[in-house]
DNA sequence: CGCTTCTTTGACTTTGTTCAATACATGTGG
DNA sequence: CCACATGTATTGAACAAAGTCAAAGAAGCG
C-alpha cells in the first residue's frame, strides 16, 4: 500500500528525481475514462485507491475487459512501447490514481538502471499475467474460470494486507465475465452452484471464501504442473538423447559463472494477475 | 531471415560484442525438446531454421500450446525475469536455433542500451502478442480464431519474405486447436467449412488462402475498433468532463516536450503474433 | 511395404449462450 | 424519508455451439 507509485523504494539509488515520478495525482469518480483507446501514450497511472478496468471493444459491438488494476497496480503497461493507448481505462468506482508522464519516466529510465529494471520488471509481470489468462481461457471451465478468478482477486487482497476471504467485488458480473470469457449469465449461475456447495457465500458483489481448500481443489485441476513431459507422446517424442546433451550445455552456461545461484533456484511461483506488483514481485 | 539472434542489427553501436551473442547454434529434431518447463533459465533462442512451441501441462493432463515461434523470434521470453523456464520448449520440425546465454546478455544489456532496448522491445512484443490471443480466447468464435490465426501465420510468412497465400503448417490439428482454445475436431472441422464456402483450399497440412478478403471481412467482425467509447453506456458513463480534462493535462505532457513526435504518430497497428519480431518492430 | 500417426467425418452429449421474466439494490428526486 | 427509477443480479427454458466418442481414410516414417 505503501509502495506505490514505481518509485516507491527507488531510494535506493538516493536520485530523489525517482520519487519526483509521481507528477500529479488524478481524481475519477465511478465510470470515468482515465483515457481512451487511440489516445497519445502520455503518461503510465499508478492507482492510489480505487479500482481500473482496461478494456477494448470490437467492430461488431463486443467488449473485453482485459486487465482490473486494483491499489498498487501500474495502468497503462499493454501500452507501454507504443506510441497511442491500446485500451481504454476507466475508474470501477472513485478512484485516486498518480500520473508518471512518459516525458519523465523515458529520460530518467535511460540514466537509472534502478528504475529501468523496475520498469522491466513491471512489463514482465504484466506479461506473466497475460499469460495466466491466456491459459485459463483456453483450457477451464466456466467453473474453474471463476474459482481461479476469486483466488486471483482473494491473493491479491491478501498480498496488499486486507482480508482474504470475505470481500466486495468492484465489478459487475458482465465485466467479470468479459475478463474471464464468459457470459453474465454463465457468471451468476456458477456464483450460485458454488454457494449451494457451500464454497462460497454470495450476495450480490460481497463474496465470502467459505471453503478455501476446496475452492483450490477446483483451481488446481486446470494449474499449470511440472510434472509430465508436455504434449508429445509420439514415438519420436521419446528421442530426448540429444536434447539432453542440449540441455546440459545450456545448464553449463548457468553454472559456469554461477553455480551457487542455480543452486538456491525456488519452486515456480504462481502466477496470480492481482498479486504481481503489490508483493515485492517473487523474482 | 537475416535479422536473425536478437542482434541482427546491433552493428548501429559498433559493439561487436553483440554479435558474440551467439554462442552457438542448436540442432533440434522434429519432436526434440529445446528445454523443458522448471529447468534453470540459462539461456534464450533465437529460431534460425524451423519452428519451436511453447506449451505448458495443467495437474489433469490437459495440454496448452502457449506459442509458435518461426524464423527470426526469440524463444524464451515468457520465462525472462524469471529464474527458470515457464514453459516447455519443443521443436516442431528439424530445427536450428542460436543460444543467447543469459549470462552473456544480462550484463552485456546492462552496458548496452541498444541491446537493453532490443530486449525491452522483444519483451513488449511478447506481451503484445499474448494480448491479442487473450482477446481471440474470450471473445472470437470457432471461426473466427480459426481465421484470425491463419491471417496471422500468412502475415508473419509475408513479413519473412514467403508467400503469404499458400503454405504449409508445422503443426497438427491438435496443437493448433491448443492454442487457439478448441479441440483438434473442431478445427479440422472448421477448416472443411471454410474450405466449402471457397474460401481456403486445405489438403491436410498444405493451405491456400483463396479469399483473403473474405477471410479479413471474418477476423475484421472480432478486430479491435477504436471507435466506440467502451462498456459503460451508464448514464453516468456520460460523466466525460473532468475526464476530458484529464486527458488533456495528460496529453500536455506528450506536447510539451516532443509536439512534433506526437504529430507524427500513426495510427494503432493490428498485433500479429507471427510478424513481430521479423518486421522490424511496428514502434 | 507395413505400421503409426494424423486427419476427416458422423452421431450424440455437454456446456454455455440467448432470450426473457422476475427480483434485488442503490441512489435520486420528490 | 420514502417511493420510484435504473442499473444489476438471479433464474428458467429453449437453443446453439463446441466437445466427446468413435470409426474410417490418408500421409508420413521407418
Amino acid at each position: 500500500m505503501a509502495r506505490v507509485c514505481l518509485a516507491g523504494d527507488c531510494d535506493s539509488d538516493g536520485e530523489g528525481a525517482a520519487d519526483g515520478l509521481a507528477q500529479r495525482v488524478i481524481r475519477l469518480r465511478k465510470g470515468e475514462p482515465l483515457y481512451l483507446l487511440g489516445d497519445p501514450l502520455a503518461a503510465l497511472f499508478a492507482v492510489r485507491v480505487g479500482t481500473v478496468k482496461t478494456h477494448v471493444a470490437t467492430e461488431d459491438g463486443r467488449t473485453q475487459v482485459v486487465g482490473f488494476h486494483f491499489p498498487g497496480e501500474v495502468v497503462g503497461l499493454d501500452s507501454i512501447g507504443r506510441r497511442q493507448y491500446a485500451s481504454y481505462a476507466t475508474a470501477l468506482e472513485d478512484t485516486k490514481v498518480c500520473m508518471i508522464p512518459m516525458d519523465v519516466l523515458r529520460p530518467l529510465a535511460a540514466c537509472t538502471p534502478a528504475l529501468a529494471s523496475r520498469v522491466f520488471r513491471a512489463l514482465d509481470g504484466y506479461a506473466q499475467r497475460t499469460r495466466a489468462l491466456q491459459t485459463l481461457l483456453a483450457l477451464m471451465t466456466a467453473e474453474e474460470r471463476l474459482v481461479t478468478f476469486l483466488l486471483w482477486i482473494s491473493e491479491g487482497l491478501a498480498a496488499r494486507g486486507f482480508s482474504s476471504s470475505e470481500f466486495i467485488l468492484r465489478m459487475s458480473r458482465e465485466e467479470i465475465g468479459s475478463y474471464i470469457g464468459l457470459t453474465l449469465e454463465t457468471v451468476s449461475r456458477q456464483f450460485s452452484r458454488l454457494a449451494e456447495c457451500g464454497l462460497i457465500r454470495v450476495k450480490h458483489r460481497s463474496v465470502a471464501l467459505v471453503d478455501k481448500a476446496g475452492l483450490r481443489a477446483i483451481a488446481d485441476r486446470s494449474a499449470i504442473s511440472p510434472i509430465p513431459p508436455g504434449t508429445n507422446r509420439r514415438r519420436g517424442g521419446e528421442q530426448r538423447v540429444p536434447a539432453q546433451a542440449v540441455r546440459t550445455s545450456a545448464a553449463a552456461w548457468a553454472t559456469r559463472t554461477q553455480p551457487a545461484t542455480a543452486a538456491m533456484q525456488a519452486d515456480n511461483p504462481k502466477i496470480n494477475p492481482f498479486a504481481w506488483e503489490a508483493g515485492n514481485g517473487q523474482q
